[in-house]
DNA sequence: ATGAAAGCGCTAACAG
DNA sequence: CTGTTAGCGCTTTCAT
């Protein structure tokens, strides 16, 4: 596809073509290349498109840092992880990362990763990354319900996009899976088949897609005219070492649910075992539905049923959104939502008739 | 501990303290505070020490954009994802990030990340990094035995710092894990108990890391006096599946091994359940031994045996190598190796007598 | 619509 | 040892 770059420099670094150098070879000033590239109206259009042609052909491209010390963009995003549990375990990361990156790289941009450990530190890290100019704008990922990050950001007015969406959408653009569709969805699954006493187990009740996939197996539950018992919902579960103790006391509950809903793929996990141990065949006994998707089938046996997250374009999403903003788009036109795709791999059956 | 940095401005990028502002304030020039902050030889004691007390005071970092348009060097450790099954699955790149993002931190220095999707992409990474000098450096995760990344980065002094041994070390610097002992280890540990039909299933052979295990695996076989019979030893099997398929292959044969060691963690998972498959009790009709660490303890069940690995701490060093490498340490001085450790959690026991 | 010139924040000869 | 003077590659007034 792209005319293959040349080879690095037997040492050192490449010296680099500049905008002198265009500007040289086109007779004419660094000035009208520079306003020819960053498109300024000013400029005719067949001298836009000269510069532009042999900007490609030369295979020129401005150095960012040069122009950061003018302009304070120096085209980079900035990630800052904060590491729970949560996302340890699992693909998310690596295909979130592969999709910043593809999305930033096509726009010329680059990828700034920090972590952070604690609260106190977070927005330290933040600061200094901005301070920098190390990273124009940032990303967000796992959206809270209060969202420490927001504020900081918001207040210095701070270029940023969520991975998830927010309650006071001032200023905020983001890009975020409907996910309390698909747990009613899952809810109106199962009462088709029959089931009366569904269970529910939410994620992390911090951030903000728990309260919405709550909402969704409500709106399911009122939707197919069922009762919530109290006693069958259970929350902030993310591992599956937390399915399992949550999936545990919902099913010694004196009437205990035919079905559990899950918001947390490795929480359904952890229901598997706890079922298991109890003796309940998934799919007969039992039937489970949990959200998100381990992608490698590897944990689930027999097959989880799952609503299928696709990290890696969540990242591109993401990386694009931010991108926009920073050229200058209005936060309002930059929330986006996906769905979620209902799978069902067979942990779901008919209600149980011993009983 | 830190004096806690100022707030962000209201509105837009703090307008920073510059050199220029430092000068002044101390009644000289910028040249003298650049070099005084530099360490240039030429500079006076006393000036140095009131140089620095006064960036310190009046809060003066040097913008990394206009040192790199001097310099080349803008305070960036590279760091180039290669996505495979390999990795997806795990804690690592969490941890692994953080490490690094710790150690580059507290030297001033920032991570920026990127993904290649191919071989042919890789080149491509690295190159565009490079030339708009968005890495001073890269650090190389999972060393192969024949690196097309060594090669390119090496040709061209770029300076880089990988994760894993190098049989050429030629301009190499790295950071690993003798896995290599803990294999050994494994074999003595299992022979001790009374096994002579010790099987091995192996990582990935395109990596260094595999071939360094399988050299411990075959030095513990010898030092313990014990046979290697090819039947029992498997090899690239670096997932949970690819693990049940081997054991599956080692279990059936004619003369099953009473113990296997395996070199990769998900892979000890497999072979779990093509034990429990047969029928096996691991720890009493078969000893299975992994490495690396499945930190969460969710996935085993009875405990496996494992010898942790720190993927925090390889961040951290790998960080602080590539620093040093970039300030001009000679490479043959920045390899550096850890011990693992071996930790028996239930998963090794005697031999089995009924045969 | 384009050129001339100044300057961003910093480093690096070269003087003295 | 320190000051003077040029730039680095790029943007951005201000003229024309």
């Amino acid at each position: 596809m792209a005319s293959h770059t040349t080879l690095l420099p037997k040492k050192g670094r490449a010296s680099r073509v500049t905008i002198s150098d265009v500007a040289d070879a086109l007779g004419m000033t660094k000035s009208t290349v520079s306003r020819a590239m960053n498109g300024y109206p000013d400029i005719s259009e067949s001298t836009r498109l000269r510069v532009q042609r042999a900007a490609e052909q030369m295979n020129y491209q401005p150095l960012s840092h040069a122009q950061a010390i003018k302009t304070g963009q120096t085209r980079s995003l900035g990630l800052v992880l904060q590491l729970s549990d949560h996302d340890a375990q699992r693909p998310f990361l690596a295909e979130f990362l592969a999709g910043l990156s593809a999305g930033a790289s096509t726009k010329g941009y680059t990828l700034t990763v920090a972590a952070a450990d604690n609260d106190t530190h977070l927005s330290e890290v933040f600061q200094n990354l901005w301070r920098d100019g190390k990273a124009d704008g940032f990303i967000l990922p796992r959206a809270m319900v209060k969202d420490p990050r927001v504020r900081l950001l918001r207040d210095t007015e701070v270029p940023f996009v969520l991975f998830g969406r927010q309650a006071d959408p001032t200023g905020c653009c983001w890009f975020d899976i409907r996910g309390e569709d698909a747990m009613r969805d899952a809810v109106l699954h199962l009462a088709e088949l029959g089931h009366r006493r569904i269970g529910f187990i939410n994620g992390g009740e911090i951030y903000t897609y728990a309260q919405l996939r709550r909402e969704g197996f409500l709106a399911g539950m009122a939707a197919a005219g069922l009762e919530i018992d109290p006693k069958l919902v259970a929350g902030d579960s993310v591992t599956r070492r937390d399915g399992d103790a949550a999936a545990a006391r919902l099913l010694d509950a004196a009437n205990p649910p035919t079905a559990i809903v899950c918001a947390v793929d490795h929480v359904a996990l952890g229901v598997y075992r706890a079922a298991t141990d109890r003796g309940l065949v998934i799919g007969h006994d039992l039937s489970v539905t949990g959200y998100d998707g381990i992608e490698d089938g590897s944990h689930a046996q027999p097959p989880l049923t799952t609503f299928a997250v696709d990290s890696r374009q969540a990242g591109v999403e993401l990386a694009t959104l931010l991108i926009r903003r920073l050229s200058g788009e209005a936060p309002e036109t930059l929330r986006k939502t996906a769905g979620a795709t209902f799978l069902d791999r067979g942990s779901t059956g008919p209600v149980p008739n011993h009983n």
